[in-house]
DNA sequence: CTCGCTGCAAAAAATTTGCACATTG
DNA sequence: CAATGTGCAAATTTTTTGCAGCGAG
């Protein structure tokens, strides 16, 4: 169950959209990100990789992670320093907004629904303040984790 | 002009109340903190200490920052991958936004007016979440800058 | 005095760079 | 065939760890 229906597809057309070769180990990395339900490091990518049967560099996987994000691609999660597929659209300049299970790691992907908003709302005093992109990170625990608990 | 206006004194009660002793390289790191405009990586405010006379090991920035950040005294900010002085009191379990200007630098720190309504409000079906903390990043012009421009 | 904290030395981990070769379109 | 991208090697940078001695309370 990936988390995003068609990660590969979309990753790929943007990625030849924008000039860039389709190879091998860029597809291993958009595969695996596809398919992780969590952030994964740099590392964490390479070993999947590996893990199953495939092989790569880890410099490339760095490089390759460079590379999907500048096309908005993947997304670096701060509060766990980790990349996430990231499938938004993120042609309106906003952002989008992580639901971080801090129980299993899970990643939700949800946009901000009116990202300038959230700035501009609460402080008045600094409505003045031009908003360009914004990260949410929220923590806390899923449904299933608290479910177990 | 300090971003914040008795941030010493504040950090430095916060860590007695822990507990913890107050040495000279704590006071250093705590006030470069406290007179910082922007946010700072551990090599960063090492220098800054170097620069001001101040003698003081890296090592020590890693483990000092490590434990204000145990306080809520210094909040992490992902998307620039440094470390700003925090004074807002994290009691409330929430969390803090931080207003971060892409020209100057510059951080501003503000509370999260209604924090859990960010995440619930704009998706019901998540609505199962359990929220514990809160970190939003919003990136764009200060008008100062934009004054410049 | 005592225990926590620091500096120093060093190890470990993470990230970047240069370059010759392989591969895509 | 002509870039473009990759692997490999190695350099850099960042972060962590261990331990003996200093110093705050």
């Amino acid at each position: 169950m990936p988390e995003h229906p068609d990660y590969e597809g979309f990753a790929l057309s943007k990625l030849k959209e924008a000039g860039h070769r389709i190879t091998m180990p860029r597809l291993a990395v958009v595969r695996v990100l596809a398919r992780s339900e969590r952030p994964l490091t740099p590392n964490g990518i390479h070993s999947e990789i590996a893990a199953t049967g495939g092989k790569i560099d880890v410099v490339s996987v760095y490089r390759i992670l460079s590379t999907l994000s500048s096309l908005g691609l993947v997304h670096h999660i701060g509060s766990v320093d980790a990349y996430s597929a990231c499938q938004l659209d993120t042609g309106h300049g906003h952002g989008c907004e992580h639901l971080i299970c801090t129980s299993c790691g899970r990643v939700e992907e949800l946009p901000v629904a009116d990202a300038s908003s959230i700035a501009v709302t609460d402080q008045s005093d600094k409505a003045g303040f031009s908003v360009q992109a914004i990260r949410v990170e929220v923590l806390g625990t899923c449904p299933e984790c608290q479910a177990e608990a």
